[in-house]
DNA sequence: GACACTACTCGTACTAAGTACGATGAGTCA
DNA sequence: TGACTCATCGTACTTAGTACGAGTAGTGTC
């Protein structure tokens, strides 16, 4: 057998370059999870030497920030003409999107403290439609606040779910950690399984578009209130 | 010198055991973090050489599924007696203090495969509160998702701020990652920054009374909608 | 009081991961 | 052809998790 497999000939020089590595490494990091990437794990990944990727990142965590960055550039940005309810709801749709593509992105989003430019594009574009809201700088930082935190705190339950996060696997776990507890104790918690969590039609993320218009409501009206105070 | 030194000596036999172990972690990860968590670290904390914590725990995964389950019995768990939104609250607040102590535990609280005795108690009190709340199950089910969803949120982003979350910290940060950015770009951002981050009583905490009221109310009113149409 | 038994503690050492340092070698241009 | 550059990699050091088994302090028994 000739040996003219990818992984047994040498990298060809020039074909890396730090956007590859970042890419390499989302896509190791949708398929594996965060904590298995390795470095040696993605250079094998990008048919590489260890080594060779310390040529394109400073180090591990540079490549962590650079995936960060690369997420938030993929979330749609509120276009600057619609209505501030429009605009935020559909930024806050897509953000979810995202972080069902990259569930190990969820709780590292707000925790980097070296923003690049999509992290610091993507902010600045949802705070130049909160502001253009007109709504008074009090609500726009609750608003801001609290979307983002039903947001990210879906996603995060979300990826707590059991893989394909469609039935099958979480019927499974449900049944595997739920439902063989010691008989008797936990009596609402297995209630609640089995009426709702295991019926055919269940879909956790129906909650989301609830909770969502839910919040919005609730801001606009307390907007409206607060103006109607104002005007008064 | 005599050698006197807590340190040198070598620890006392019987004076350790799994619980001296998990809590001894906790505090560590609340002093250090979670990453600097080490077993070597922990044994020097604990005043003990590493091998000796695997007498009391399988390995470093059981820990950490020990450290959550005690975080899960420190939350206030909804009082059997009282009306439904009374006890979603107060525990909604109680988790949020929970999760102010001990910010490493946030990603990790609903992300567990482990659950123990603490984490499903909490649960099943939790589901309970709702079922006495007499709310159709897909109320149940969103009021669950949605209250959770935003706690933890608001917890991911608290956790995020620099440090002590009070003042000082966080004007020197916003001041260090948001002001010194390529002159012009993202004005929105430094806008906000300024106008409001900055101001002296600036409190990011003041928003979750906000949020969290205002899904409840929202999730009230809905309630009350839905009834209303059941008995048209 | 001597001995054996048990439970706790620890020394040693192996594997995996991040990465510093410097060697190698492929292109490129003079 | 030879020198220079820079992408690639080999080697090796450090830190972390932890398997294995040796020591040892108490405890109970005769």
């Amino acid at each position: 057998m000739t040996d003219t497999t990818m992984a047994e000939r040498p990298h060809v020089r020039g074909s890396l370059n730090r956007d590859r590595v970042l890419h390499g490494a989302i896509e190791f990091a949708d398929r594996e999870g965060i904590e298995p990437l390795t470095i040696r794990r993605l250079a094998d990944h990008l048919g590489v030497k260890p080594m060779t990727i310390y040529h394109y990142v400073a180090n591990k965590e540079a490549i962590i920030d650079g995936m960060i960055d690369l997420v938030f550039d993929e979330i749609e940005r509120p276009p600057a003409d619609d209505a501030w309810r429009t605009g935020i709801r559909a930024r806050a749709v897509s953000l979810r999107e995202v972080l069902r593509r990259h569930p190990w992105a969820t709780p590292l989003m707000e925790s980097r403290t070296n923003p690049g430019a999509g992290t610091l594009g993507h902010h600045d574009a949802l705070v130049a439609c909160w502001y253009r809201s007109g709504l008074p700088l009090e609500f726009i930082a609750h608003g801001l606040a609290v979307v983002d935190a039903f947001v990210y705190g879906f996603a995060m339950q979300e990826a707590a779910l059991p893989f394909g996060d469609h039935q099958g696997d979480l019927t499974e776990a449900a049944e595997e950690i739920i439902l063989p507890l010691p008989t008797g104790d936990h009596p609402h918690l297995v209630r609640f399984t089995q009426e709702y969590v295991l019926q055919p039609g269940y879909d956790f993320g129906r909650s989301f578009d609830f909770g969502l218009d839910l919040i919005l409501d609730g801001l606009e009206a307390a907007a409206a209130r607060e103006r109607a105070a104002g005007d008064a």
